[in-house]
DNA sequence: ACTGAAAATGTCGAACC
DNA sequence: GGTTCGACATTTTCAGT
């Protein structure tokens, strides 16, 4: 699909901003709500704008010791691949995992408690996956931009 | 704020999907439409929701170049770190910036068109700022989970 | 892309358990 | 804390042009 300046506009704003009314953005891209209401359907429907969601702060609930673990597997055989994959998806406390070029396989954004609770599950959860090899954890010293917003 | 079992609940949908409306959320949570709405509004006004953003796929804007890049400054004087904070908040490019402990200071999320538009990225624009020691770019290969959920 | 209108939701007060 | 009821405002959604 091609996107034109006011589809770019408009796919930014709903990244900083998912709850402005069809109303507000018209005024802002100058054209009417109609107008941007099928522009929206568009881009959901493109897959563009692929779901919309609720942003949580860590420290109120408790997930204020933030991680970043890199993972390097012993092998690097399909299978070994695909076990730790599906054992990862199973960890509440890891919201992202990407496989990584480099020196490491993975890298993982953990949101834990605290220390004590990352050590818990270092030790009962994510060393317990079969055919890691090493790993190397990183811990969120501060929040310097957090924007989850791809600008286009 | 103090959260029980239903807030929790609540919250973790919303994170899921913050299209739910209060109907389709107080049927899975065995609650009335008004109770639902007087939970979410005490959880924005308690800043534990703090925003709703819409998600897009990297892929549909031309933007499936992915890197995880660290930093690591010369020094670590208050002086040179606030200049790189906010030297990096200006780049459209970085989506997400943290500090974090190791053997680097920081760890950038970007998205590109492609490894040109990052070479260009990193010429013009992220080696220009004062005070680099070094950086390590890993590329994504793939993505396992990308929920961008904190599960409480 | 617009206007206009119907349908669906959101919002909130009141009375109550 | 929770509920239902009711009413109005707002927004979404869709025809018709």
């Amino acid at each position: 699909m091609k996107l034109d300046t006011i589809d770019k506009k408009l796919i930014n704003l709903l990244q900083e901003d998912s709850k402005r009314t069809n109303k507000q953005l018209s005024l802002l891209l100058n054209l009417s709500v109609t107008a941007v209401f099928e522009r929206i359907k568009k881009l959901e429907r493109a897959e563009i704008i692929t779901r919309y969601i609720a942003q949580v702060n860590p420290k109120k609930v408790d997930k204020s010791f933030i991680v970043f673990c890199q993972v390097k597997l012993i092998q690097h055989s399909r299978e070994y691949l695909s076990v730790f994959e599906s054992e990862i998806l199973k960890l509440d406390e890891v919201s992202e995992c990407f496989h990584i070029s480099g020196d490491y396989d993975y890298v993982l954004k953990i949101y834990v408690k605290d220390m004590e609770e990352y050590r818990e599950f270092m030790v009962n959860k994510l060393t317990t996956i079969k055919h890691i090899g090493s790993t190397q954890s990183s811990f969120m010293i501060g929040e310097v931009k957090n924007s989850a917003k791809i600008n286009v």
